[in-house]
DNA sequence: AAGTGTTTGTGAAATGTTTCACAAGAAATT
DNA sequence: AATTTCTTGTGAAACATTTCACAAACACTT
């Protein structure tokens, strides 16, 4: 199926793409060359045939007979995904959640940087030392136009989820990671990742019940 | 379509039936007491049609002409979900993370009580003050046994984390929330929900640049 | 250079999910 | 009591995703 010239791609393929990307970086890191979907798609647990039907939305880069290049693949996927270069991400709402967040090493190597953090209380003591500045809410919309911060992770109380989203995408940001259990309301060109812990809690107590 | 007596039910329909369950939470506190598909659609982002359809595969609650009953519909959600009783979980890896979750008060509401959580280091000073007794990671076998205990969370560094889901499964655990980047090897009947956020930041980044 | 074995890429089929369209049931109104 | 209005519940249709089955392409061996 396609439109406008390219192939309309399925979302799960999308986070596929993501955990492909992951075992790849480990076989790399394993030192190995080449890997064929069977041993791939077993990494990422899923079948052989969905991960070739994946890859083919994007081209054919594979050898038959052989497999993909780990490092080509890689590059390729990356690119895709739009993480070939490092990503500029805010963190706004600075409390437990958003402190763990910040201290947190792993975002660097998956392509993305927290470059700064807001909070309506930015100098309130906080028990660790961060790397990144904690600025006040108010500093938010010039920071994020002058950097063109597409993207947000939103670790505010529910309360004022919606108002700081407006204004998160008032000033250009088009993606939101947001823990705030609640459905925010959002223009259609701007996307909502909701990570919502009690929503997965839930889903396992079902399916382990059943 | 049916199976053994009951319909199958879609996964997304169970996501769906948590986040209708709290639009309800919040209908109720706000005193209403009836709310048409329509309505709570709405304010769940669905169409009122998959919220029936959704609802259909469980019975019919609703009034025509008149809605549903919020009190009558939660309860109903709720049990289906199995979340009417308060359920215990258990909690591993205290680092950053942990301790951010162990020091929210929102999994209480929710139908969840994390009653311990379990480290290699249990006496490592912490930042903040806890409620919940952190355990050395030796304990967690005998306690999971006797408390029944059949969720845990897991927030351990990713070296550990299949070694830990092992120790888990072993000690009687059936669903587990997974924040360590990594695809866990677990038997059939042993669900994982993984919370990977890298991959959801790497997922808006695609979606926004295209 | 030919033959053998392996693995990809892909239409087609199967399966799963959402949306449509509307009959049927209940409340509200006259 | 009859009529109108509203809203549910549900087969059928449309749409989306996964799995199957196998031809085509390449590597490796002899
Ligand atoms: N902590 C968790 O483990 C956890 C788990 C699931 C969901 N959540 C959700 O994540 C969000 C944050 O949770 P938390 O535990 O970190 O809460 P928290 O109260 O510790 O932190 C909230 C922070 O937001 C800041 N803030 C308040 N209003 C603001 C505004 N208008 N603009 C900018 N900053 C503002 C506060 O100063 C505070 O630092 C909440 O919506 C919560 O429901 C948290
Ligand atoms: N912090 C974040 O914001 C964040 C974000 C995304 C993913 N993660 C993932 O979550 C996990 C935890 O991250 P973190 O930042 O809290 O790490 P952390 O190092 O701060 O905490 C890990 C904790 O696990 C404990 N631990 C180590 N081995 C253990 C074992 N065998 N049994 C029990 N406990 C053990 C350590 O003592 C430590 O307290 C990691 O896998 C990380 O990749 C964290």
């Amino acid at each position: 199926m396609k439109r406008n010239g390219r192939p309309i791609i399925p979302k799960k393929t999308i986070y596929r793409l993501s955990i492909y990307l992951r075992c790849l970086a480990r076989l790399r890191e394993n030192g190995i060359g080449t890997v064929s979907s069977e041993a791939l798609a077993k990494a990422a647990g899923v079948k052989s045939t969905q991960l070739r039907k994946d890859l083919a939305y994007f081209g054919t880069f594979g050898t038959r007979g052989l497999g993909y290049d780990v490092s080509e693949l890689s590059q390729k996927i990356s690119g895709e995904l739009g993480t070939a270069q490092l990503q500029p991400v805010v963190l706004v709402g600075v409390g437990h959640l958003g402190l763990a967040l910040l201290s947190y090493r792993g975002f660097e190597k998956e392509g993305f940087e927290i470059i700064a953090a807001f909070d309506t209380e930015p100098n309130r003591k906080r028990e660790k030392k961060i790397a990144q500045p904690i600025l006040g809410i108010r500093e938010m919309p010039a920071f994020v136009a002058e950097h063109a911060v597409k993207m947000a992770i939103l670790s505010v109380p529910v309360a004022v989820a919606q108002e700081t989203v407006n204004a998160l995408i008032k000033s250009g940001v088009m993606g939101i990671l947001n823990f705030a259990p609640i459905v925010l309301a959002v223009p259609e060109d701007v996307m909502v990742n909701n990570v919502n812990l009690a929503i997965e809690l839930e889903n396992l107590s079902y399916f382990i019940q059943g």
